[in-house]
DNA sequence: CCTCCTGATGAAAATGATTTTCAATAAGAA
DNA sequence: TTCTTATTGAAAATCATTTTCATCAGGAGG
């Protein structure tokens, strides 16, 4: 695994490991899968370009790997629209942003334009909503719904 | 029904029939009882509320009220995080509010401070967005994400 | 009021994503 | 290599939501 071209993944095995976690052929797979892209899959897409590289997968081991992932903060679980979920890896070459989402075709679009002044906009409200509701912020979503350019 | 205390019952009425859809004692209910809550219910918390009014309803008709009353804009269906949806009227007392929502027991807190500023810098993220990506923008979705105080 | 056309409804079955069960397998520490 | 136990795939189970279908009722027009 020296030779790893996948950027981030030796962290990932690492983190695995300190969890007391196991790393297995299967979630490199997975973890390979996000990696690679740079849409937002469902568990069975990911199910479909896992089985690429490791065709004994099983989708079950898929929604495992991605709940884990979870977890640990590694990847966001996101919500399109249609029913099943879509996952992205929280730490890519992508850096934080938000997203549109296509009501129309489920797609979701990936910004980070003038993300300075959301996030900006963002810490000063963390700061005085968690004070005044007496709540732990430790995240936040935002995103813009609508038709996208390929639907209208 | 000239006697209805519910205010925002009758421009609802008035909004079906020019659907050309009919108001039915079910609808009523349901109606009747987004109004009444302060809480974000799900379509089963829905279900049991509207029967306390109208005994012989359907947990179908909910949904099938609800998805109607999406579609016209009327109430708008959140995600808690747990696995089913919940829902809110569009125009209730609340004014526009955005959400703060616990991971821990998946409670949704309303919430409109400062919601200005967020309202002010929203308007020119669309307006500079729907521009770049050509994307017809129509509604927004902006949550924080902890541990409401109840949890902690 | 009465009729008629259709939209609306409830019960039951179907759906489909996600989860659980369970016996077999394989990380990886020692 | 051994041994403990996390992990896995297949199949069954869940469960919120949707669909089907026969029946019912809103309300426009008489
Ligand atoms: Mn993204
Ligand atoms: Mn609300
Ligand atoms: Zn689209
Ligand atoms: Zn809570």
């Amino acid at each position: 695994m020296k030779n790893c071209e996948c950027p981030g993944a030796e962290k990932l095995h690492g983190r695995f490991r300190g969890c007391g976690y196991r790393m297995t052929a299967g979630r490199e797979a997975v973890i390979k899968v996000l990696q690679e892209t740079q849409e937002h899959l469902s568990a069975d897409e990911i199910f479909s370009k896992a089985r690429v590289i490791n065709p004994d997968i099983g989708l079950t081991t898929i929604y495992r790997t991605l709940e884990k992932l979870s977890m640990m903060g590694e990847v966001h679980k996101l919500d399109s629209g249609d029913k099943r979920g879509r996952f992205e890896l929280a730490n890519s070459g992508k850096g934080h942003h938000h997203h549109l989402v296509c009501s129309r075709c489920n797609r979701i679009i990936d910004y980070d334009d003038f993300i300075d002044d959301e996030v900006r906009l963002l810490k000063e409200m963390e700061k005085k909503l968690s004070k005044k509701y007496n709540f732990a912020i430790s995240g936040h979503l935002i995103q813009f719904y609508g038709v996208c350019d390929k639907c209208k």
